[in-house]
DNA sequence: ATGATAGTGTGAAATTTTTAACAAATACTT
DNA sequence: AAGTATTTGTTAAAAATTTCACACTATCAT
């Protein structure tokens, strides 16, 4: 289910590391941006909600780059994080569907924050096509191969509906693309050196009411 | 990090667990849609891109679905699965920050689908104060408390920014929610018994661009 | 300097999760 | 009715991940 991958020493990475390194990140950010110049691995596991052995293993498998005794500077780990992941650049993006949550991620500068630069949108529906969103063209699918070279686009968003997400996941791939990280909930195929992330909130949900549940049978809120 | 959750054995199920028991409803339903009737472990492996016997393991937690020789029952193995979760029944859930992502999840009937029912729509903006989205009126964060003993809600959405989450959460918790879903890429302090989930997609990202990178310097693209 | 305190990096231990293997149960064939 | 095919549920083994524990380094106070 889970991608292998390793690190310049070719020790394999959790898939659970890369998803703590992306929180280590935002907590390092928020830090920053109260001020705070030097962290403790205790005290960001506190932020975070790890423990503490957990982050400095994550970071291990990267280099050294706390001063014992001392703990990390922030601004220091988290750059040193972001280039460890290959964020020290900007990643060129193109998103496929522009329906609802489409349109909110176009609109969400969260992501150009972080480096990714969404270049190009792209729908299949007529009425769609044209239509200016987050100051980007609406382009028809059909035209995404040779879009996502001129765009020199490498990864690819898909949020059509599931009935289409390989549709659109097709078009990317004869485009060239690198990545696809695919909202629609269902499974898509690709080459084996095209990168494919699923995501789906459902679970999250699925997993609230499952631990309410149970919390309830426990008799935790009578 | 991950909550700890329990069957009725009182055996601890692991968070990957639920993850794919979800990824196994909304498989099973796209195969009952297909007309198919019975699937053994090992093709809806194939589908979910698991181990079969990992499918066998997940389910065993909550009992036994399948007939030896057989397979399982599509329809009834959904249906089990969504029995097991406490997914039997509608759950009521407010949301609160109608922007981009909360009016594309209000705007969202998979959920619908899936027995969560967004029953109300809450916003600290009084532009936003009134208004209507996908059939809801937008009320007051500040009337959070009681609104939701009143439409009798048990879940809480969080989908302002990441400074004010914490003042959203305080109002879903002084109304009695039970559990919190928080898109805001910030964690959140609440009471013991109050389940939190948190959702944030910007590590998919991360991930797809860390693979890239790993290709990329396997020579992969060229 | 010296000692006390704080806090990293890491090998080993503990725990969790996944995979393999196979006995038991069902259906189908002759 | 006996034999063969399948395919589950489950136990055991393997693999992966997390946590512990502590040597080692830096800083600060005296
Ligand atoms: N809205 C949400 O909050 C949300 C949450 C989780 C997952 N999702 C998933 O994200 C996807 C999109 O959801 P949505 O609510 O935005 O749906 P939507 O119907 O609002 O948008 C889908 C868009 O995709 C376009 N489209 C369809 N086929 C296409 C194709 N072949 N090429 C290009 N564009 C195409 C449609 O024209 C439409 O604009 C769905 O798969 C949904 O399950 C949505
Ligand atoms: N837009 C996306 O695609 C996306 C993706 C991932 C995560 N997120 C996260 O989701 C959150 C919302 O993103 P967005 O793009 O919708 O932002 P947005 O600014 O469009 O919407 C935020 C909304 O929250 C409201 N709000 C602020 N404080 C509030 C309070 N105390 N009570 C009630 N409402 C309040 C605002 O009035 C606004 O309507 C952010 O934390 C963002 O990081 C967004």
């Amino acid at each position: 289910m889970n991608k292998v991958m390793f690190n310049l020493k070719n020790e394999k990475i959790p898939r659970a590391t890369i998803t703590r390194l992306a929180l280590y990140v935002q907590q390092l950010e928020a830090l920053e941006q109260k001020g705070e110049k030097v962290i403790s691995s205790e005290k960001l596991a506190q932020e975070c909600g790890v423990n503490p052995s957990q982050i400095r293993k994550d970071l291990a498998y990267f280099g050294e780059f706390g001063v014992r005794g001392v703990g990390y500077y922030i601004y220091e780990l988290k750059e040193a994080i972001k280039k460890s992941l290959g964020l020290d650049r900007v990643w060129n993006v193109v998103l496929v569907g522009v329906g609802n949550l489409g349109r909110a991620l176009l609109r969400h500068n969260v992501l150009r924050k972080r480096g990714f630069v969404i270049v190009g949108a792209f729908d299949c529906d007529p009425f769609k096509i044209g239509e200016e969103v987050a100051g980007l063209e609406v382009f028809c699918s059909s035209t995404l191969p040779d879009k996502i070279q001129e765009l020199n686009a490498e990864i690819g968003i898909i949020t059509t509906p599931p009935e289409r997400a390989q549709r659109a996941a097709n078009y990317l791939i004869k485009g060239g693309i690198k990545g696809i990280v695919n909202f629609a909930p269902t499974r898509i195929s690709a080459p084996e050196n095209i990168v494919v992330e699923y995501v789906d909130f459902i679970n999250h949900l699925f997993s609230t009411a499952f631990q309410i549940s149970l919390n309830q049978s426990k008799g935790l809120y009578i």
